[in-house]
DNA sequence: AGAACAACTTAGGAAACCTTCT
DNA sequence: AGAAGGTTTCCTAAGTTGTTCT
């Protein structure tokens, strides 16, 4: 039974458990800017390389010891691998500070890295992030005040010119929101459209200008975490630890029990300066109103106590917030600041968030994503346990090894599935499966193969399972957990967060969607020594759970977000990473700055149609393929379509449309259809713009039907394009944007006063709407039919004993006795009026039943999940529910409350 | 310029869990 | 209590985008 059990056994853990209590944190500034390509990645080489599996020793940061001091994965450590009592609640933790942000290779020698933070005044470090990030990201940043521009077009050219008035004081950089409000009126370019395929329009101007105004930069960069620490002796050491005792002093009691673990103590000798992080659950809430529109950072930094705190300096303090069980949920947070020294910043939010002109450009990545950061490693699947549980070759029983057995089991497992009824699928199989089974073996063809005994077994060890009691179930549930625990959390820059994926993935056959041609291929175990940790470079390395190995690599990356990683063992090009969940910071961040540049598209979209709408007719077949593509992806929400690999299934975006996937109906309507991201098909008829038909019909002609539809284009040259037309601007920004506003306009629209039950409906309308408008599909359930027969009968029941109830009542007034039930007995004597109300009920309940049904046929095929958890800016959602009274917990799952924790204190006016 | 590499977001289905009905 | 059905979470595949290499 491998494959199952073995997954079975490692999936259901289920967190959580202390979410509740747990704080959310938001602790760090928004990263942001993209820092300049010598802080990138250092070393990229290192992975390559090593076959042998051994580690090279992390060399120190500081130019202290850079003696390699080979670091035995295996072996040393462990010790300091786990601090203990860090894994409880608090989220607070000490950790030393690390100085440096970029990355080393553990692998490489060790010279110092060179910081080049390191010879900045830490005023100006700080600066850079905060400001000039923005500059380069563009994407998110919105001048708040005109006055601060100045600049240099050079960043963003065409986008600024897109904007309607360039000249307003703003800069270029940040679009202005007032610029935008008037181009709303102008667009001719709007198409009329149908129904799902509407462009979105924007709203009102009023609304974007109160919006706007308030909204500044959103993107701050994170560097401002990186302020360096000049490293110190041991000295240093001993005097930061004091400090950090007295830091505790402040701590509220729980935490301050909890805090220092041994993290710090492990955490190696070596340290600079320390910063102490802690995060304060806070209950007050203050300030937020105003703040809601200002991205995260702005408000933490409101906060003056920071500022004032003389200890501020080295201590970080997180606020969190949690859900109020009135409904209302307020999150608030502040946060840390180490560069509360340099006080020439924060004159007050503009200043803060003013650009300032010294900006640096850069390209997007590369920035510093975290200071410090400890984890645990990821926890690997049982070994298998083999069953004994023979299959049977033409009839006979055959004896298998172990390694043959367990994939054997995997394929047994999967008779039930649709896989089974794919050739490639099983003759992948047989392939791998044969190379475990050696050439010689007995089995030379899978055909005669009987795995019904495997099968067999796996189904009655299943039933075993169901049918432990509660209590043993809920005994090995807790003993999962227990094991488990360690690896669920991670502590970045001081806060304690949800690790994402910390269970490697087990061993089992690849379950490629579509026609994969590589479904039913044997996907390996992974061992530690295919697994690189990325992980702070003062943190402890976690001890190798499997004795006698050792982990591939250690790196410590600070520009990047991963954990670990390994070779995907189907596609060897590809990783397969461990990240934080979604709850954390970084992702919080991440999520929002996607928002905000959404956001940002609205006020450039009207000027960017205008622009494509004119190259419809262009000569220069590039631009006029480059035009249709934009306005397919803006208008049809379509993918950007990047190019595949014969090795992957055979699935197109726009980019990648093929002449055979749009047929022309005249005068002027195209009709969709192709298979889209995992496969799913995309049909779909619209009405276009004539120029656009005609575009098609040029771009058709002479082609045949597997040709490519936009043979000048790919998503490279697209999203050049569009970057030039706004700062950061991607094809995926549409689709966001689309979503977002939709879900938007939809709901101002449509929610009137009523129960919130009534406005629920509204608002899944809406979800419904994008969800369509995406083309998020799920399959429809087997029982499906079966329920819609069910139900129907259950309707035609309380017709008939409507009928009777009606006849009754008319016996009733004339004073008779009511007829006798289908099955011979007597009713009760009832009066007309208590038959009257039971008629009512049987009505209401009727028509909800039949309401029940049209939504579930509705959406039999909608998937709605999908655009609540990616495209639809939660802050509408929570902005809604506070306009109409609707507790958020009733849009929100905890997961997705959890996800979207930056969003909860949004202004109630916010308008996407 | 385009391929390769890297890192991160988005996606549907399965499994687990919770609620309602019988 | 157990079945049925709905909802949420887990799992991992399949996209997009940005950077670096050739």
């Amino acid at each position: 039974m491998a494959q199952p059990n073995l997954s079975k056994k490692f999936d259901d853990y289920d967190d959580d458990d202390d979410d509740d209590d747990q704080p959310i944190t938001f602790k760090r500034f928004a990263k942001k800017s993209p820092l300049h390509s010598e802080v990138k990645k250092a070393t990229s080489n290192s992975h390559g390389g090593q076959s042998n599996g051994k580690i090279t020793d992390v060399h120190s940061s500081n130019g202290q010891t850079s003696k390699p001091s080979p670091m035995k994965p295996c072996a040393g450590i462990a010790k300091q691998s786990n601090s203990p009592s860090l894994g409880d609640k608090p989220n607070i933790v000490n950790v030393k500070n690390e100085t440096k942000p970029i990355e080393h290779s553990s692998k490489g020698y060790c010279e110092d890295s060179e910081d080049d933070d390191d010879d900045k005044p830490l005023s100006s470090k700080w600066k850079i992030k905060s400001n000039h990030d923005n500059k380069v990201v563009a994407p998110v940043v919105i001048k708040k005040s005109s006055q601060d521009s100045d600049d240099d077009d050079d960043d963003v050219p065409l986008s600024a010119k897109f904007l309607r008035k360039p000249n307003s004081r703003t800069s270029d950089k940040k679009p202005v929101s007032k610029v935008q409000k008037e181009r709303q009126n102008g667009s001719s370019t709007s198409s009329k459209q149908q129904k799902s395929s509407t462009l979105p329009v924007k709203r009102e101007l009023e609304n974007c200008d109160s919006v706007h105004s308030s909204v500044k930069k959103s993107k701050v960069s994170d560097s401002a975490a990186s302020i360096k620490t000049k490293q110190v002796s041991v000295k240093c050491e001993l005097k930061a630890k004091e400090e950090e005792d007295d830091d505790d002093d402040k701590l509220p009691i729980s935490h301050s029990s909890v805090k220092k673990p041994k993290v710090s103590d492990s955490a190696g000798s070596i340290k600079t300066k320390q910063v102490s992080v802690k995060c304060e659950i806070k209950a007050k809430e203050e300030e937020d109103d105003d703040d809601d529109e200002l991205p995260i950072s702005h408000r933490f930094k409101k906060s003056p106590k920071l500022t004032d705190k003389p200890s501020s300096t080295k201590k970080i303090s997180t606020k969190v917030t949690k859900v109020n069980k009135s409904g209302s949920t307020s999150f608030k947070k502040q946060t840390k600041s180490k560069q509360t020294k340099n006080k020439s910043k924060r004159s007050g939010r503009d200043s803060e968030y003013s650009i300032s002109s010294t900006l640096l450009p850069s390209s997007g990545d590369g920035q510093k994503k975290w200071t410090t950061l400890v984890h645990n490693g990821v926890i690997f699947p049982p070994p298998y346990q083999p069953h004994g549980v023979k299959i049977l070759y033409k009839g006979k029983p055959v004896d298998l090894t172990p390694e043959q057995e367990e994939v054997a089991t995997m394929y047994a497992v999967m008779r039930d599935t649709d896989y089974m009824q794919k050739d490639k699928f099983k003759e992948n199989f047989w392939n791998d499966w044969r190379e475990v089974l050696g050439r010689k073996h007995v089995i030379q063809n899978l055909k005669d193969c009987d795995f019904t005994p495997i099968y067999d077994w796996h189904e009655i060890e299943k039933e075993k399972k169901k049918q432990m009691t509660t209590e043993e179930k809920k005994a090995l549930k807790e003993e999962k957990m227990k094991q488990e625990e360690k690896y669920t959390w991670a502590i970045v820059d001081g806060v304690k967060e949800k690790v994402g994926n910390f269970r490697v993935e087990p061993p089992g056959l690849f379950r490629g969607r579509g026609e994969h041609p590589k479904m039913g291929k044997l996907k390996k175990r992974i061992h530690p020594s295919d697994i690189t940790i990325n992980i702070g470079k003062d943190a402890p390395i976690p001890e190798c759970p499997i004795p006698g190995e050792c982990w591939k690599d250690i790196r410590h990356d600070n520009t990047v977000t991963w954990l670990c990683y390994w070779n995907d063992p189907i596609n060897s090009k590809l990783f397969k990473y461990v990240f934080l969940a979604a709850s954390s910071s970084l992702k919080g961040q991440s999520d929002k700055e996607k928002y905000e540049k959404a956001r940002l598209l609205k006020d450039y979209i009207e000027n960017i149609r205008a622009a494509y709408t004119k190259d419809f007719t262009s000569k220069d077949i590039t631009k006029q393929q480059i035009a249709v593509a934009t306005y397919l992806i803006d208008k049809l929400a379509l993918r950007a379509g990047n190019e595949k690999d014969d090795d992957e299934a055979d699935t197109v975006g726009c980019c990648t449309l093929k002449v055979e996937n749009v047929t022309r109906e005249a005068p002027n309507k195209l009709m969709f259809n192709f298979l889209g991201k995992d496969s799913i098909k995309y049909e779909n008829t619209v009405e276009v713009e004539l120029p656009v038909y005609n575009a098609i019909l040029k771009f058709q002609k002479d082609k045949s039907p597997g040709e490519s539809l936009f043979d000048m284009l790919d998503t490279n040259k697209l999203n050049t394009h569009l970057k030039e037309l706004m700062p950061g601007l991607t094809a995926k920004v549409f689709r966001t944007f689309n979503a977002s506003i939709t879900l938007d306009d939809k709901l101002n629209k449509d929610t009137k006063d009523g129960d919130v039950a009534e406005k629920i409906v509204v608002y899944n309308h809406a979800n419904k709407e994008v969800a369509i408008i995406c083309n998020h599909q799920r399959s429809v359930s087997k029982s499906h039919s079966q329920q819609m027969t069910k139900l129907n009968e259950k309707i035609d029941e309380l017709q008939a004993d409507l009928k009777e109830l009606k006849v009754d009542l008319d016996r009733a007034r004339k004073g008779k006795p009511p007829t006798k039930s289908s099955d011979g007995k007597s009713k009760r004597n009832l009066t007309p009026e208590a038959l009257e109300k039971k008629i009512t009920q049987t009505n209401a309940k009727i028509e909800k039943m039949q309401r029940d049904m049209r939504t579930k046929e509705d959406l039999k095929t909608v998937a709605l999940g999908t655009s609540k958890i990616n495209y639809l800016d939660p802050r509408i959602t929570v902005a809604w529910c506070k306009r109409h009274e609707v507790p958020i917990e009733k849009m929100f799952t905890k997961s997705l409350l959890a996800k979207f924790a930056w969003a909860m204190d949004v202004d109630p006016d916010f308008r996407f």
